[in-house]
DNA sequence: CATATTTGCGTACATCTGTACTTGTGTCAA
DNA sequence: TTGACACAAGTACAGATGTACGCAAATATG
């Protein structure tokens, strides 16, 4: 499990927008960044190369194109980069962090009842397995 | 409510350091960020130059010395960052990041029923107040 | 076909970050 | 008092990051 590099947030941005595709070129990648946020086509391009560089996204080529795909799953992603920040401001404690969201940010009663029941449906799992 | 600058990691730990020592020199900042990693003094030194420059820190003098102390509250950070990473993340939809902390970083059957006692005391608040 | 557009690939460059070193000065202990 | 140390302030410098530009080749379009 070769550590990659980190990503930059701008990388993460396009790297989002590679996982809502699946895959696609440049022009299309581009396209769906520019849903969310404004940036230059070359921008996305130079990211994407970066990605690349760093293992994140893997091409194939298609005619003179490249298609660019994800090479590391978007959950993956998600887990190790929560992790490190749940590292940083609560030393580890997935816990402490899960207080944080619930007290601090204005979460809705129909949110808490919501992960009040996917709690109590995770405790019921964990009995069976 | 004028942004600050963003916080580096480097920064961020000798920031929390801070945050626990409430006040404190160069040296004892230093000696507390050693507790969790090594760091040169000098660089705390500069970590704690640009916090001040970042408007995170404030310094009184004492004598020639100076002594740091927060101006920004660690809450307040906390907050400004779990915000950022959920937007990036998740859309900004606190619930899928709780969701996905509970459900993907193995949290212990202790851990889960003490978040769901949080989450009924918290609905139970919303209703008083 | 001629031109406009898309893409790949190389390059650029200012700023931020991590990680210090240096130099000059004040301070405390022997 | 003198030497060891702490500190402030300035400086350094490579690598990461954000944000592109330019050019040449391929492609699409009038």
């Amino acid at each position: 499990m070769a550590k990659r590099p980190e990503l930059s947030k701008g990388e993460l941005t396009v790297a989002r927008a590679v996982w809502r595709l699946r895959e696609g070129s440049v022009g299309s990648i581009h396209e769906e960044v520019s849903h969310a946020v404004a940036m230059d086509y070359s921008t996305v391009q130079t990211y994407l190369r970066r990605l690349e560089a760093k293992g994140y996204l893997r091409t194939k080529r298609e005619g003179r194109n490249k298609i660019y795909s994800a090479k590391v799953q978007a959950t993956q992603v998600i887990r190790e980069t929560v992790r490190d920040l749940v590292g940083r401001l609560f030393d580890g404690e997935v816990v402490a962090m899960v207080n944080h969201l619930v007290r601090d940010h204005g979460m809705s009663k129909e949110d808490l009842q919501e992960l009040r029941s996917v709690l109590a449906e995770l405790e019921d799992a964990d009995d069976v397995s």
